[in-house]
DNA sequence: ATGACAAAACTAATCACATTAGTTAAAATG
DNA sequence: CATTTTAACTAATGTGATTAGTTTTGTCAT
């Protein structure tokens, strides 16, 4: 029988899955099932698990990119970092799973995932514009932001601070250490 | 035919193969050729996978640790602190897939692990002793270390930066802003 | 020494999944 | 309406982890 199904159809159901149930235990035999259709004819769609898992990784970033994006509207400067930290901070924490597929990603060079994902740094990029830093500077800046957001959401992520009193705070603790470095940097 | 195998025996064979071919490439049926015994044999030994994985994770861990601990001997503060992110990033050049492995380790609780983590952290506390900070911030302030460290090697590792110039001075120029602000936290 | 016991090896088998090959049926195209 | 393409199907294979049950080999107390 003949379905509409689509790549993007499955990516989503994907999606679904392994927000549920972890990306290590996402299996081509449940994901058909799910779709109602056999194993192999998965294969119509997606080259392999690995072209799956990459597709997955483009649409759980366009989704997280959207969300950063949004949150800065109306901001500048300060306010717009600590936008962006508490946007990402609170995507992480509603879809763990989805940010995990980011972040391993099996090829991050496929073409519609660098796409994004260089959209998202030019995006960081304008941001910092708000500071007067010399083009050099700002490249380290850029990298500085994500290190310490990613760092910090990533070691949580895997329980990596043992102790868990006020860890909503530290985030913007360190923030703030480093924008007051940045503006150091900046005379 | 008996042997004289041991976990940590196959713990250090499975690092090896891991360091050679990556983590997800690491597979029991290998590892049992290598040792020259049968698969099943392993089962003697640890546990199943994950167990072999976090057995991994902790000798991994171990090392690294090490690694830090000898590399501030003599130094103090900022120099300290300099000398820690470069014998870090040294040992995810030399061996990155070990520290997937750390990352990446299934269970972070296990009491070995956790042990070593301990010991690490620690270790970090201490070093930041050498500032002024109240308890509370320097439970931010250590946080804040090693999410820029751990964030920008881990993006580094995911090829997560597009352009590869001066890379190597990122590092720098951003633990020196954070221990900048670090400092005007100070008073 | 020797017999009992535990540890560590083995063989055989199963199960879960990804993947490939080859086939068929439905939709689109002209 | 005939042809071609697309998307489904069935059947089969291969890899790997894991379990069950068996045998061998050191170790240790008698």
């Amino acid at each position: 029988m003949r379905r509409g199904l689509t790549r993007q159809h499955i990516i989503e159901q994907a999606a679904k899955q392994v927000e549920e149930e972890g990306l290590q235990n996402l299996t081509l035999t449940e994901l058909a099932e799910q779709l109602q259709i056999q194993t192999p004819s998965l294969y119509n769609h997606i080259k392999n698990m690995h072209d799956l898992k990459n597709g997955l990784a483009s649409f759980s970033l366009a989704q997280f990119a959207e969300v950063l994006i949004q949150s800065v509207i109306g901001k500048a400067r300060d306010d717009a970092l600590f936008a962006i930290a508490d946007a990402y901070r609170a995507f992480v924490k509603a879809h763990p799973n989805l940010y995990r597929a980011i972040i391993e990603v099996p090829d991050p060079f496929d073409p519609d995932f660098q796409n994004i994902s260089d959209r998202l740094l030019s995006f960081l990029f304008k941001i910092l514009e708000g500071y007067a830093l010399s083009e050099e500077d700002r490249v380290h800046a850029v990298r500085g932001l994500r290190s310490i957001i990613h760092g910090f959401i990533s070691l949580q992520l895997h329980h990596g601070f043992n102790m868990n009193d006020d860890q909503e705070e530290s985030l913007t603790w360190i923030l703030s250490a480093y924008l007051h470095g940045l503006k150091a940097k900046m005379k």
